[in-house]
DNA sequence: GTCAAATATTTGTCCTAGACAAATATGTAA
DNA sequence: TTACATATTTGTCTAGGACAAATATTTGAC
């Protein structure tokens, strides 16, 4: 039957890429990358290896790079530039290679040692408890894992495997807070085009820990959603998560539509990897820079409030 | 400080609504609806009103109705329209309303007991033991909770809601369930347009209770990466869920390019809601009508497979 | 030398309007 | 009824041009 098709149409290329139609066609009229074959009704057909060549580019680009200057190298010579610039990203002169503890997490999944990446999430979760498990090993650690699939040490299944054993260890911890009802109610969630989750799972973990009633209402809600979804819950924060993959209009102006949206009284946090956050901050929002900024900032919170009462 | 902007960019649209911008500039073409006003560089301006119509309109497509028809409807029309259409949609003779312990669930939600819907869901897990909880309870609950949606009953913020409350439990269900090292290896994971996610975990919970090995990668696994990762796993069965929200041609498209990449001893099990998976089933591909039918299926894998050793 | 403003380049998104496959509805024969 | 052929509807694709917003570079003041 059917031969591996080994290509793909535009629309497929967007979703797995992030790069919109759009910007795939006028690249090629630019740049002359992607060059994809035409099917028999002339419409573009990507083969796999420019597809993963674009997402390699479209990982650069997020992290400061100009199209322009690296769209005319090879998939080789783009994952050896990833490579070179996880240091440079951590910004500066420490330079520091990963602690051992954590590069030791990288074998094990590259081992597929699967069952042993749960095991040892859970031992390290009980020895540190949750708020230090969070800021110490899943932050960075995803980091981590996201550089390493950035430059090509890690296979997207890889990824996926990762994710699952950390969300899986996050919610138990999270299910296991008991909640004594006094403080705030926070919203969690993520815009439409942003799908990943876990910087979602850690900010809800340390939410928790302050004693927050949380409510998450998984990735991808449309902004009227949102909304809807404050207003039924009659929450006082709505915490949402941006990793670098998502476009920077749609942050700035996702943000400015929810803030309009919104009444005043509730505070939007806004977290996660992506740079627009810190480059031009929106207004009328609070910008998380890391996670242990959420027990000051629900301190802070607590301390208005009681002032008003 | 700026007054809410009374018209709206084509992105915003696209991401408030769903509708890609294709879709928003030929519907206008065609039916004369939306007709955004045009900003000072002649780019489309939407006012709210027509936002909130397209949702509406966006709701009533999903669940079967036609934009020709009801396109030059008003707001109010539209609304009642999806009241009506629930009835219907079950089509047929039993026409059983859905029996008082799922509805009371639709209840807790739709009041926002977020808290009760999880004890609740805890309870019954712990009553009737996971098989009869995934099969009686959360598979035909997610089918109501879905037909909600889009009658209109309920928000996608409730729906969100309710899967993450449904995910929670049965994660925790799952990691209590011990693995003796004996029976097969499952990769469980559906394809990049498809993120739904519920589905994957209640098969999971199935086969976690044959003793399975899961593997599980989440959602929106490219093909290659499944293949890549059925390799690096040893997966004696690759599991992929399809809701009904995702195009038919994705799912035999894509489940032959698989079947035509991984080795033929691996089996391919393809489930969830999805019509084409029985309207014209794919060769070589398991097709797995109801849950219940995966405890069926692995025993008879186990039998194949002493035969064989 | 540093910092800020002015200018140049790059880059993504929007525009128009035509085309056509895939999905769905309707008509017709067994 | 069920099965197949035909008609309509609908979403996504195509082309290249345009231009604002983002970023880089130059210029000028201190």
């Amino acid at each position: 039957m059917g031969q591996t098709p080994a290509a793909i149409t535009i629309g497929a290329v967007e979703r797995d890429t992030g790069l919109s139609k759009d910007t795939l066609r006028v690249w090629e009229r630019r740049y002359g990358f992607p060059q994809p074959h035409r099917d028999e009704y002339g419409e573009r057909a990507y083969p796999i290896e420019q597809v993963d060549k674009l997402r390699a580019l479209r990982r650069l680009i997020d992290s400061g790079h100009r199209p322009s200057k690296i769209v005319g190298m090879t998939l080789e010579q783009l994952r050896f530039l990833a490579r070179d610039a996880t240091k440079e990203s951590h910004a500066g002169a420490t330079q520091s290679p990963p602690p051992p503890e954590l590069s030791r997490y990288l074998d094990l999944i590259k081992a597929n040692r699967i069952a042993d990446v749960r095991a040892e999430l859970l031992q390290s979760l009980l020895r540190t408890g949750l708020e230090r498990f969070v800021i110490e090993l899943a932050a960075p650690l995803t980091q981590l894992v996201g550089d390493a699939w950035a430059s090509g040490r890690f296979e997207i299944f890889e990824e996926h495997i990762y994710t699952e054993a950390m969300q899986t260890t996050l919610r138990s911890a999270i299910s296991s807070i008991s909640h004594s009802g006094r403080g705030p109610t926070a919203l969690l969630t993520s815009f439409p085009s942003e799908s990943h989750g876990l910087g979602l799972l850690m900010a809800e973990a340390m939410l928790a820990l302050e004693d927050c009633r949380c409510v998450s209402l998984g990735t991808q809600t449309p902004i009227w959603d949102i909304v809807l979804a404050c207003a039924a819950q009659k929450a006082d924060i709505v915490a949402l998560s941006f990793s670098s993959s998502i476009a920077a209009g749609m942050v700035s102006d996702g943000l400015d539509e929810l803030r309009a949206k919104l009444p005043a009284a509730t505070e939007i946090w806004a977290g996660g990897s992506a740079a627009v956050l810190r480059r031009k901050p929106p207004g009328g929002v609070v910008v998380i820079a890391d996670l242990a900024q959420i027990r000051l900032r629900i301190q802070a919170w607590r301390l208005i409030r009681a002032r008003h009462n």
